[in-house]
RNA sequence: GCCUCUGUGGCUUAGCGGUAUAGCGGCUGAUUCGUAAUCAGCAGGUCGGGGGUUCAAAUCCCCCCGGGGGCUCCA
């Protein structure tokens, strides 16, 4: 599963001129090749350049330029100077960049307002210049910082409510062809009700809708609400789940017992229900060569923060999703309609992506994470769709099982106008399937890989959002890998791609559970994890050393996973333990249950902060209750000594 | 990656120029207990790491590392 999202540069550069793409970059370098039919004259000074911490300003002059060269150079200097003035540096290359623009000014044009650029510049600033009209090879190493990377090329007649968009094209290290530059699209947002109306998100009535607002807040207007550590990060901790590990990269972490058991049950509940749905189960490579040509191209395409190895004299990137592997693997295969439509699930235990350092927090963003990793290769679109809407459903599914209800998250549904013309009825009954609006985003056209896709986002305590599920179209990626069916008429044919991650980044989900807890608590409700994830899912609380036996034989009725605290505390400091790692049942067992055999069972589900609830009954009756909850999902035994006493503390 | 805040025994933390507080946890002993913390004693600290200023640094300055927040970005 690929997700690419959009950097939104809104049209707030009044008069704009040309088209300029900056990149405050540690190096750049360049070597002129061959000349075209406009290549200015040069001399050899000029055919080859380099600058350290430079800003490079890759600069494409239009046509609407021609009338008024005199003014664009007056503004491009000044936007240039005023990115040089805010990333602070006294290097600039200007560097001609035809890719920018379908419009492109003449020759003539274009180069007097180069050289009127680099003259005005120079005043102030070390300048350099590529030559115009040449075949240049370029090598760059853009910085990464948030200003590292501004496009200024946003139209004249800009309209209200549609934002400019460019992509975020980069790599960590030395960038090459990455660079091609994708040109502006549009964007437009807007809130669609399950009546199938679309509003404009101004005119749009948030009431009843707060975590849609703030969805809407946090993916458009980038607003944050308060400003503090993440609830979920104190209880990873406290839970004794995960943890920070100092030792290796951040964003890796590490898992302790009673994590790495919820992990395993989500991981294998998530893999068995793609099973279930005919997914065939598969493991591929972690690290991969850069320069495989297929990889290769695809990333020049998707040009994502990896981890780069060297090995031997092998340049290998680690995996950042598993969509290399299966589709690899469906390169080599031979299909026929009749296997369609073909399913493969990979559990990526890891996908990597060396995502920014300021990004990480806690387990919402890493760069280690377990994603399961399906994908659907369709007959034709109108399987893909079939296809598509089964996956919806199942996202909901899944995501409901884990604990995160429809009502915990918001839909995000993005297409191609195209798309949308096509199949409005399809999209609006997908808003209608959750029954609530929901926030779509049209391209005027396609940008990416996808036509339509949608993401289900957890909105958490601080009001950010991140995504969960997520179903994409690729229509791009057949092609790319050379995957093929044969079809009725024996002719060969592409098949259209489905990425689905049914339940998005397994760390993710705990994440989500472990911040709607924290709501919950701040309720002043009281938090639990679901009983089929809880790693106690029964403590039993001996008053005394001679009621210790007993609890022994009350755990051995219970199939599941039981401990005992059997330490030398107080009743009520023991109780109030169990409180606090959440356990969902306690029994305390006392010279009461020793003579009657039944026991008194305090309900967490049930109870309100400080007032417990409790029922009295058997064993069994207990027993049966937990097998009902937890029927048809994953098992594992307790990952701890079932004597507490026993117990080692990991934090 | 940039800006900014932050880092004291396993955890939470006091101290903010004279080498360190307390609680929890751990250990030992007493207590054998009925639903949110039983009592007492003991052990445990390179004050994130390195460098500098100073007679003297946990405390001031610089660099690095980890973490939080913001920017930005997110396949």
């Amino acid at each position: 599963m690929l997700n690419l999202s959009l950097q939104v540069i809104s049209g707030n550069f009044p008069g704009e001129i040309m088209q300029l793409l900056l990149i405050h970059s540690d190096y750049i370098e360049y070597e002129v090749k061959k000349s075209t039919q406009v290549a200015e004259a040069i001399e050899d000074s000029m055919k080859c350049g380099r600058l350290e911490d430079a800003l490079t300003v890759f600069i494409a002059v239009e046509k609407e330029d021609e009338v008024n060269p005199h003014e664009v150079v007056k503004k491009g200097v000044s936007e240039v100077e005023k990115v040089a003035e805010q990333v602070k540096t006294s290097n600039i290359m200007l560097y001609p960049y035809a890719h920018l623009s379908a419009n492109l000014s003449s020759s003539k044009v274009a180069v007097q307002v180069l050289t009127a650029m680099e003259k005005e510049l120079s005043e102030r600033y070390f300048v350099k210049r590529a030559p115009f009209g040449w075949y240049k090879a370029f090598k760059i190493s853009c910085k990464g910082h948030p200003l590292s990377e501004l496009s200024r090329s946003i139209s004249v007649q800009n309209k209200e409510g549609v934002s400019t968009v460019c992509s975020a094209e980069e790599k960590p290290e030395v960038v090459s062809e990455a660079l091609k530059a994708e040109s502006t699209a549009k964007s437009y947002w807007r809130i669609l009700t399950p009546e199938g109306e679309l509003h404009e998100i101004e005119d749009f009535d948030f009431k009843g809708y707060d975590n849609l607002r703030k969805f809407v807040d946090y993916e458009i207007a980038k607003k944050r609400e308060v400003e503090r550590a993440p609830p979920h990060v104190e209880l990873m901790r406290r839970l004794e789940i995960a943890d920070y590990e100092p030792g290796s990269d951040s964003g890796n972490m590490r898992f302790y017992p009673k994590g790495r058991l919820i992990k395993s049950l989500l991981e294998n509940y998530v893999v068995d229900e793609s099973i279930k749905v005919g997914a065939m189960e598969v493991e591929t490579p972690l690290m991969y060569n850069m320069n495989h040509p297929t990889l290769k191209k695809y990333l020049d395409r998707f040009p994502a923060r990896q981890y780069s190895i060297e090995s031997d004299k092998r340049q290998l990137f680690l995996r950042f999703a598993a969509c290399f592997g299966q589709f690899l693997i469906n390169h080599d295969m031979t299909m026929s309609y009749k296997n369609l439509p073909l399913k493969m699930i990979e559990l990526t235990r890891y996908s990597f992506r060396k995502e920014q350092r300021g990004e990480l927090v806690g387990l919402r963003r890493l760069r280690a994470f377990t994603m399961p990793d399906m994908h659907t290769l369709c007959y034709d679109m109108e399987q893909a769709i079939a296809q598509f809407d089964e996956q919806y459903n199942m996202c909901i599914r899944i995501l409901n099982q884990i604990g995160i209800e429809v009502k915990d998250f918001e839909v995000a549904i993005r297409f191609t106008r195209d798309f949308y013309e096509e199949n409005k009825a399809f999209i609006t009954n997908l808003a209608r399937t959750v029954n609530k609006p929901v926030l779509v985003e049209m391209w005027d056209k396609r940008f990416f890989y996808f036509v339509l896709k949608f993401e289900f986002n957890f909105v958490d305590a601080l009001a950010k959002a991140s995504a969960l599920s997520t179903v994409q179209i690729d229509v791009e990626n057949a092609e790319r890998y050379d995957i093929k069916f044969v079809d009725v008429a024996g002719a060969e044919k592409r098949p259209i791609i489905l990425h689905c991650s049914p339940s998005g980044a397994i760390e993710r989900c705990i994440y989500s559970l472990l911040e709607k807890e924290a709501m919950k608590a701040e309720r002043g409700e009281v938090p639990m994890l679901p009983v089929w994830l809880s790693p106690t899912q029964v403590r039993i609380l001996p008053v005394s050393e001679k009621h210790l036996e007993f609890a022994k034989q009350i755990a051995d009725k219970l199939h599941c996973r039981v401990d005992i605290d059997d330490r030398e505390d107080t009743v009520g400091k023991r109780i109030r333990e169990a409180g606090r790692e959440w356990v969902p049942y306690v029994v305390v067992i006392g010279d009461k249950e020793l003579e009657t055999g039944r026991i008194n069972v305090t309900i967490r589900e049930e109870s309100q902060a400080n007032r417990p609830k409790t029922m009295e009954m058997s064993p069994e009756e207990l027993d049966s209750r937990i097998q009902a909850q937890t029927a048809g999902l994953p098992f594992r035994p307790i990952p701890l000594a079932k004597m507490l006493s026993l117990r080692p503390k990991f934090i």
